[in-house]
RNA sequence: GGCGGGUUGCCCGAGUGGCCAAUGGGAGCGGACUGUAAAUCCGUCGGCUUAGCCUACGAAGGUUCGAAUCCUUCACCCGCCA
């Protein structure tokens, strides 16, 4: 077990403290022993995205110094809405979020369970923060809670005040959110003993509202941490590509799209996040970044953490698949040299479709495939040389695939530009005849 | 409530009766160069049964041989005045 100074130094090395609350005394707190520490998840869509990831390298970082983590997932903060400087948000229904926080509750499991049951590590305790919040009366909500709370500071915190100065106002509904969320920690305090709240940078306000709720009525320190904001060097959020978001749910992004979205970040985006999100060793970080730099085209830093964070993710058997997926479809190797198995498994893993008919031309394949919008996004393409049919440039828009083109097993591979492959399978296609 | 300005394709933004599927920029996409990177250059960028047709310039009507462009009503946004 590492000790609980060296906790805090390695947050700090790997660039994941934006603000903190007095840090030495949060150090001093940590030295004492195992410190009970939560951070929470609004259940805003399906699925948690790469964007959540830094939080779980903060949890994983405290969980393996040998403290407690607790992960909030909100159900009742979720119903709310978190303000955002932009605009309103649209309320959720409230059976939708219910749903979203059991398959959150599902997904998460894996970044602190196996941990503790791998490495003898603490257990993390799951709430749902509707627990304690659906009971509560507008009474209670007001006598116990708002009293605490000056309409003064609330009003400076960051997303209300430049929600005030906007056109868009604020609703009553979401300017209360802070105080939900500072009433969760309180609780977690109560219950669990919980002395230390981590979250975005954005979530600064909230959690700072916690920590003075928790001092003012508990008598008791609690502490506070938040990891930067990450963007693209060019300002960009990250995890979003062309406006898709990358997921961490396999049913929203397969682990093949996980894994080539870190394959395919830039050098300058690929050595800035390897810290971050790496847990390998100092050392070992360093040299992966020191090679980027003097071999560029080793590409070392966007395959460590393609290859460390599809196996956090996803697995170590969907890493495997979509690592042997990337090598078949962009190797150098013949496909028709491929064993079937593995093409097979190579297309699925990329997205693949069914036709059942061998005579279709490259255009409506395309489309159909996914990799055009329309047909004539898909004619355009073939016009423009960006259409391959296994790995060979396709002219013609209308031409229908021999016979011959069907590899073994039925299968075709159909790529637009450099980087979108998809499979095309067609039962039966391309037998001997 | 009154007066004035505005609403154009993914975003920004030209266009004031036919030459407008609509200038320009950004994003995206394809090609070249590379490394499944960045930058740069070139091309492309509503849809379709693609030498043609259909749908589109906030919405609905109208004038006209012909409308994004003119008229009417409505909706929303922004100013100024009450």
């Amino acid at each position: 077990m590492t000790s609980a100074h060296s906790v805090i130094d390695e947050l700090h090395r790997r660039g994941l403290i934006a603000q903190s609350t007095d840090e030495d005394a949060l150090r001093a707190h940590l030295a004492e022993g195992p410190v009970t520490f939560y951070c929470g998840f609004d259940p805003t869509a399906a699925s948690l995205h790469v964007g959540h990831l830094i939080q779980f390298m903060v949890l994983r970082a405290l969980q393996r110094a040998g403290h407690q983590p607790i992960v909030l997932v909100g159900g009742a903060t979720g119903l709310i809405g978190d303000p955002r400087p932009s605009s309103e948000r649209q309320l959720n229904d409230p059976a939708q979020v219910a749903t979203w926080v059991d398959g959150i509750r599902r997904r998460v499991a894996r970044f602190l369970d196996l941990p503790a049951a791998e490495q003898g590590l603490r257990e993390p305790i799951y709430v749902d923060n509707l627990e304690w919040t659906s009971p509560l009366s507008a009474i209670d909500f007001l006598r116990d809670l708002g009293k605490h709370f000056r309409v003064n500071r609330m009003l400076a915190k960051e997303a209300v005040s430049a929600r005030l100065n906007s056109d868009a106002g604020i609703s009553y509904t979401e300017f209360s959110y802070q105080i939900l969320q500072a009433n969760d920690f309180r609780e977690l305090f109560r219950r669990h003993g919980c002395t230390l709240q981590s979250g975005g940078s954005d979530q600064w306000g909230n959690i700072t509202a916690g920590a003075d709720l928790v001092r003012r009525t508990e008598g008791a320190s609690a502490h506070a941490l938040a990891t930067p904001l990450i963007t693209t060097a060019d300002g960009k959020k990250i995890g979003k590509t062309e406006g898709a978001t990358i997921w961490l749910d396999p049913e929203h992004t397969t682990p093949y799209a996980f894994f080539q979205y870190w394959l395919n970040i830039d050098d300058v985006d690929a050595r800035a996040w390897l810290p971050l999100f790496s847990e390998r060793p100092a050392e070992e970080v360093a040299a992966l970044i020191a090679e980027s730099e003097e071999r560029p085209a080793s590409r070392a830093p966007q395959r460590a953490l393609a290859e460390e964070l599809t196996r956090l993710v996803h697995g170590p058997a969907e890493l495997a698949q979509a690592e042997a997926a990337g090598r078949a479809l962009f190797g150098r190797a013949e496909l028709s040299e491929l064993d079937p198995q593995t093409l097979a498994a190579a297309l699925t893993e990329a997205g693949a479709v069914e036709v059942d008919d061998p005579a279709l031309s490259v255009a409506v394949l395309l489309q159909r495939a996914g990799l055009a919008s329309s047909l004539t996004d898909a004619r355009r393409t073939v016009k423009e040389g960006g259409a391959y049919v296994n790995n060979v440039r396709v002219g013609d828009p209308d031409a229908v695939p021999a016979p011959g083109d069907w590899l073994p097993g039925g299968w075709l591979v159909l790529r637009k530009g450099k980087r979108s492959v998809a499979g095309v399978h067609c039962p039966g296609a391309g037998r001997a005849d």
